[in-house]
DNA sequence: TATAAAAATGATTTTCGGTTTCATATTTAA
DNA sequence: TTAAATATGAAACCGAAAATCATTTTTATA
């Protein structure tokens, strides 16, 4: 299995990119949690090891793990792109409060599974699928 | 069955809202389409009849008819809050074209009812879901 | 019916991410 | 070593959402 460096490397000599120390540094910030990350999230990590990282180059490096495979986007509505470890991190889906604001999370395989064949019959190549559940949290439902 | 007028007098009753012709008007537009709409849209589509309807009014009526359950909120990932008629369009599904932005749609109540199951699981109360799948139309993939 | 309180309107401004620009620095192939 | 191309970081720009505010409209009640 390629580390994400590697897979770095290779979206990076396939698209005449050149490496770069800051690049790798985000990177290994970004390899550094579990969470879903802004870019402004990031950055604020980013600063304290490496303080001399400005905003652009996070946003910019975000982006290119993206498109390289690297990171995933997770959209929870509030119009902030958060993306997360796509290799670390297995596909899961979200059960979004909306009291609270709390994220729960859940994977089945048979959920995506079926649409997938959805997408099949339609001739449509999946390459990002998102289940976004709206509603109330166990928390929530018992103080209410 | 209740039609969209009725919601909506409900909801403005409930709330300690005022009716306004505006709104009504707005309203009148919004369910003479079957497309996902955005304010911008709609707003143009307003203008053509009620010339004298501004777009402050269009916006906040759009909200308010997502809130009162007329309206369901369609975000296909490029930062504009577009809305269906959440009653006569049966709650459906996208598959989102990341080439040409074309949408297509499908209904599984397998899905849904699966969905439904993990939710449970975590006691979790479903009141929206939101199943987006992005990727390549047939067309787009015809052509490349 | 008159009226006062509250909500709605529409023009405008503000906010807030995302995205681009640009001068300078760094990387890399030859 | 050097020339061409990419990357950087600060700042400007952009566009849609949301808030503001003076004025108008609605509605409950006297």
């Amino acid at each position: 299995m390629k580390t994400e460096l590697e897979y770095l490397n290779i979206y990076q000599k396939k698209h005449g990119l050149k490496r770069s120390r800051q690049r790798n540094r985000i990177l290994e910030i970004f390899l550094s949690t579990d969470r879903h990350v802004s870019a402004e999230d990031l950055l604020e990590m980013v600063k304290k090891k490496y303080p001399d990282i400005g905003y652009s180059t996070v946003y910019r490096s975000l982006n290119l793990f993206h498109k390289a495979g690297i990171a995933r986007l997770v959209e929870i509505g509030d119009g902030v792109a958060r993306y997360e470890n796509a290799l670390k991190q297995k596909q899961h889906h979200h059960l979004i409060c909306e009291n609270c604001g709390r994220i729960l999370e859940f994977t089945d395989p048979k959920v995506d599974e079926m649409i997938e064949k959805n997408a099949r019959k339609k001739k449509f190549k999946v390459t990002r699928r998102r289940i976004d559940v709206f509603g109330l949290c166990d928390r929530c439902r018992a103080q209410k």
